[in-house]
Order: structure tokens, then sequence, then C-alpha cells
DNA sequence: CTTTGTTGTAATGTCAAGTATTACAACAAA
DNA sequence: TTTGTTGTAATACTTGACATTACAACAAAG
């Protein structure tokens, strides 16, 4: 199972709004193009990215920006921001192990640790990147 | 979006057949009743996991065994025994962005070599832990 | 060589999540 | 008041996970 598309996509529309922010309105609809998107999509995706702190929207008049410095927002950040599912557990579990087998009944305390300890080194890559640094990569393609 | 459960329950059965195989005949519904689901799941999952080299299975007389070494077999391996789709890859892109956007064209040259480290960052723990540790970790939770 | 228990696998169904789309109220500025 | 936009509900479609039934293929024991 992959991670959702929704990340990737995050990372899109916040690459074209800094990109673009000197030349045009940042609308949904312009986002929406350059991801080849419904604007709806995009409209729900900068609501989670509002409600995590990372962009500042403007209804009615319209308009998305970034908030704060781009150094300060991390990949992990923009990951919390949409993919919410599961309490924040990367790996998911089966439901109901049987109680009455010594290994169904502890194959939490059996795994869990050992998961946190693989997600953590997945989040702290991630912590370690920010938009800033996708920016720099970014210009390098966009100007040329 | 979170990694399917096919995963925790491959581990899961993996504990099981090297608990109990001094003990009984470990067929794929002892370990359905273990994991509390259907045994048709779990033949799935020991064909994967036959097909990658880390099991045994008998048809007709029945019974499932580890094949080789616990302590060269790791949660890596385990997990791209079970979690094959996507081509490996981690992350999920929204398919087509408008290439005559500068961002678009290149969000691929812009974002797969991050996305590939933070990949690597997981798969690299992943790797880090063989069937031996996690069965040194469950003998503690068994015996008592 | 028939019985018994098991695996391998197809067929089918259910459910949740991702994603697309339409519609429209709420809103801000011209 | 008009215009363009956001926020969000409603709806639908598709895909993948997971469950379940059914049965052929098979191996060993009697």
């Amino acid at each position: 199972m992959q991670i959702s598309s929704r990340f990737t996509i995050a990372v899109h529309v916040l690459i074209c709004i800094e990109a673009f922010k000197n030349e045009r309105k940042i609308t949904s609809e312009f986002l929406a193009s350059s991801v080849n998107v419904n604007p709806v999509v995009i409209r729900r995706l900068l609501q989670q990215l509002k409600k995590a702190g990372i962009v500042e929207v403007k209804r009615g008049s319209g308009g998305a920006d970034i908030a704060g410095n781009l150094s300060d927002i991390t990949l992990l950040d923009v990951y919390n921001a949409v993919e919410s599912v599961g309490e924040g557990q990367l790996f998911h579990f089966h439901d109901n192990p049987n109680p009455r087998c010594p290994v169904g009944k502890n194959i939490h305390n059996i795994m869990d640790e050992r998961l946190r300890e693989i997600q953590e080194a997945m989040e702290s890559r991630m912590r370690s990147i920010t938009i800033k640094n996708i920016m720099d990569d970014a210009y390098q393609y966009i100007n040329s």
C-alpha cells in the first residue's frame, strides 16, 4: 500500500504558491491546473494545510500564501497535516488477535516498539527536509 | 494512509511458526486462529512468503516452516514479500501534472530524489531488524 | 485405492478510502 | 450590486483490503 497522493500534491501546491506568488493571484483553480486535479481537491487540501498553520487562504477575494518561514516548514509538517489517518500510526494491525494464544496475546508487546523505530526513522528524515530545501531544488529546474 | 495489515500479519505468522514448530503441525487454520483471520488469508500470505523464499509450505500433508536462517530474514524482506504494490515506491504521485507549468513539468525532477531518501531511511531501518531479533523479543513475553 | 486432512486458488462479496465532480452558500472587494 | 473566489455538503466512481465459500490438487495413512 502506498502513501496517498495528497502528500505529493501538497508539496506541489506549496512549490507553486512560492514560485508564482509575485506573478499572479494563487487561486485554487490555478493550483488545480498545475497539479491536474479538480479545484475542490485543492481547496480541501488548503484547508488541511491552513489548520496546520502552513498556509493562509483568503476567502472572498481569493488567494493562498505560505504562512511563516520556508525553512521552518518540514516535509513532516506537511505529511502530518494531510495524512491524518490511523492516529499517526504508519503500520496497521489486524484487530482482535487471539488472546488465548501466547503470540496473539502479546503481538503488540512484541512488535510495537520495533515498528515505532521504523516510523521514527522515516519521520526523522522527513523532519530534516524543509520547504526551503525543496524550493532550492525547484528553482534549478524552473529556471531552465 | 497506512501500510496494510498484511505486513504485521506476516510477522505474526512467522513468530507463530517458529514458536510452535516443535509442538504441533503448523496449518493455515492454526495460524488463522492466532491472528484471527480467515485461513484463506493465511494461505495467500504464505504463498507470497514462499515466493520470496522465506517459508516452505507442504501441500497435501500440510504444514509450514521457515526456510533458512532466522537471522538472515529481515523485516524488509518480509515487507517486500507482501507489500508489492506501486513498483516498490512508498509515495504515490498524481498522474499527468500539467506539462505547460514549469512546476508541473518538473515535479518528479524536483521531488523524486528526496522521496527516495525518505523511503531509504525507512527501508534501512527495516533491513537492520531480523526475525531472530523479533523472536528474542517474543520469547520474553511468551514465557511469562 | 480410498479416506482424510490440507493446501492452492478462483469466484464473489463487502467495506473503507481516495478521488472526482456538481452545486451553492458565504464572503470580500471593486 | 456585481464578480470572482473560498468553504463545504452531497454524490458518485473506483480501487484495494479483507472475508468467505467452494472445490480441485495433493500427500500420507489406513
